[in-house]
DNA sequence: GCCGATTACTTGCACACGCCTTCTATCTCA
DNA sequence: TGAGATAGAAGGCGTGTGCAAGTAATCGGC
């Protein structure tokens, strides 16, 4: 007897309903930034973590959490954008362990045409998702924070 | 002057949380599920959806439609599900371009199996991500309905 | 009834990711 | 000072994905 909780099938449900409208999104932005500024929405939401830190940095570890990416993936990930010119790394002065990746001038800019493609993107997938009914709940909520 | 609207923070902010939630529980349940039943979250999804339907059975395009992958994505993902029994292939009799994809009894099998892994899964997940404040409106509506 | 356009699905290719191991530099603690 | 832990890089391997090109079947106009 599995759970013999009723709140089973509404909590599947409600994933089903959530991971749709996550991939939906995230569908719509990647071609979208990909397009227009040759960005992966990692690659977007990197840039855009670092720039919500004060100094636009952030260790490693941090930065991995933030991106909900392996160590490896993170690591290759900042190895592509300080590619190019995008961000760099500097040693941590108090632990020299640590690697602290900060955003470039040209990063910046960057983020600043991409940040416009990101939003208008983001508010068209979720007027669209409003079409499906099954959606409109979780958009509500998402609108509303 | 990029949407100026007021909205437009919000909603960056509800994705992001929206992604950090999705990608919290993708990542349990694809651990779970893996190690449980040798199943991706993909797998999972295909075999749960087709068994929402009646006779089992579904076109490949509805199908990458329900798992929101591409075409070529989906037919990979068939053919390995095809190529372990759990599903099988048969010709549209009124459209021999159209594919039917139906769940064999061993797919039936394997799926009652991994749906409590499944769900006791997504119950923990949720469950911890009240832990982070930042989460729980959304844990809330996924729950309620 | 035939030919181009469209649709349904498959396949070749490139690439990002996760896991793993190996390596180096640094910090911690006794 | 020395042993062990920690932060991160580097890279090999397997796999899943998207894109673009290809094949097969159907549809529409003439």
């Amino acid at each position: 007897m599995p759970l013999s909780d009723d709140a089973v099938e509404a909590r599947a449900h409600g994933w089903r309903t959530l991971a749709a409208l996550h991939a939906r999104i995230e569908d719509r932005l990647e071609r979208a930034l990909q397009a227009g500024h040759d960005l992966s929405v990692s690659e977007f939401t990197v840039l855009d973590a670092l720039s919500r830190q004060d100094g636009w940095h952030m260790r490693m570890q941090q930065l991995s959490r933030a991106v909900v990416l392996s160590q490896s993936a993170t690591t290759r990930l900042v190895s592509r954008l300080e590619g190019r010119g995008l961000l760099s790394r500097y040693l941590c002065e108090d632990d020299r362990r640590g690697i602290y990746t900060e955003v470039t001038p040209s990063g910046r800019d960057l983020l600043t045409q991409a940040r416009p493609t990101h939003d208008t993107t983001l508010k068209e997938a979720l007027t669209e998702a409003l079409d499906v009914p099954e959606l409109v709940p979780l958009v509500r909520v998402v609108e509303s924070l």
